[in-house]
DNA sequence: AAGAACGGTTAATTAAGGTTAAAGGCCCCT
DNA sequence: AGGGGCCTTTAACCTTAATTAACCGTTCTT
């Protein structure tokens, strides 16, 4: 997985964040002093830095611009307690790519450190599969608008896809028929109304291999798909 | 320079953003009712979104999820009064890419959009050398218009470069038939968009060596180009 | 229980796009 | 100027998706 450059001189704290991270994955490695960091940076190659402001020996903001010198890519994340809105400016100015503001909580840290990881290019983070959904038996892939698991993979078109993907992010509660109308077809009329009764008897088709899967009719309101 | 979207329903707030991002050279639109953003975002095709998350008629996480489903890689910031972790977990989960708590101030907002498009700017520098695009296993090497790494190297014509570059540039996302029959065409009469058909054809043909690329039809509105 | 509304299902129709081939241009070459 | 080669455009025919239609069964209503 990631590996993390972590720069911090609080030692209590950057314990429980190295921690955290490693409980979630990542490769920490931390460093206290300032004019440390430059180096393990070039040793390490990591995937991210985290960077304290305030250090000593070297600020967080020397080392960004160190690192800028050598990486324009890496993504920098500062973390500190200055709140003044000039550090920002100046945290971005110097190449960093977020700014984190003490106390902060590891949640809050780690979606941010995988948002940077993800818009860098590097897709290993992989907590959560963003492409597919998994109904029942089946893999769907998203991107793909294909359906896998079954006796064969089975090639949805736009408007299946849609529809299962509404269903399936509404699983287990009431969907109006004028909601799915409205979201997929943009209006309500009569034909598109008989247009989704057509889609969902082809999606009752393809999920039919998993009897754990149904999408029950509720006369007069609409649908509800159970899953399990 | 930049066009944002931006979505608030503080009118008076809205205001002052609004001229002061204008001031500085960025185009901006303003939505102040939920329903009406997904639209404008179509029409706008802006280069970043600006998305307060309590508007009327629909939240901007639910925006964000639709913008999404149709464009992967612009950029979303949220912009709230809301504190919670919770609540910046579910604005990334959401696909955004950065949250920032009201009360903000001007320069933080502006320093964070601006990091924001040159990561996404900078997102194709992974893929994308001076001269060169990666695809798949292929490496297509532009100014010569050559493409690379199958069976045999194959030279394309300048309508088969533009278009997979287009494809390439928008990967991931929709894209609207007509958007590539302008770009390519300067119109979308009838034989231009049969045309259009016919150099799909081709690109499939030139890709199927490398199964993972695949240029998905999505029937009466346009493409989706998707490598893993 | 009968009628009406609603939705299920299947088939027919229309429209969009896929594929392949032929026709039209353009440039270069001699 | 004439011919060859390469793109591009047009055309013809085919496949698949989306829509509309027809007919049927179920469930609510009264």
């Amino acid at each position: 997985m990631a590996t993390v450059l972590y720069a911090e001189d609080e030692v209590f704290l950057g314990k429980i964040v190295k921690e955290t991270l490693e409980s979630r994955g990542f490769v920490v490695r931390m460093e206290t002093d300032g004019r440390d960091v430059t180096e393990a940076f070039h040793q390490l190659k990591p995937d991210i830095c985290i960077l304290d402001i305030m250090l000593p020996g070297k600020s967080g903001f020397e080392i960004a611009a160190e690192i800028r010198q050598s990486d324009k890519k890496v993504p920098i994340l500062f973390l500190t307690a200055k709140t003044q809105t000039e550090d920002v400016v100046k945290g971005f100015a110097q190449g960093g790519n977020d700014y984190l503001r003490k106390p902060f909580s590891m949640e809050e840290l780690i979606v941010r450190i995988q948002n940077l990881l993800q818009l860098s290019g590097n897709h290993s983070t992989a907590t959560v599969d963003h492409d597919n959904i998994f109904i029942g038996k089946f893999k769907f892939n998203l991107p793909r608008q294909i359906l896998l698991g079954g006796a064969e993979d089975r090639k949805l078109s736009y408007r299946e896809t849609e529809l299962l993907r509404f269903l399936f992010e509404k699983r287990d509660s009431i969907i109006d028929r004028r909601d799915i109308l409205m979201k997929l077809w943009g209006n309500d009329n009569f034909f598109n109304s008989r247009n989704l009764d057509v889609y969902i008897t082809k999606l009752r088709g393809y999920l039919r291999e998993d009897p754990s899967l149904e999408i029950l009719t509720i006369k007069g309101v609409g649908y509800r798909f159970v899953a399990e």
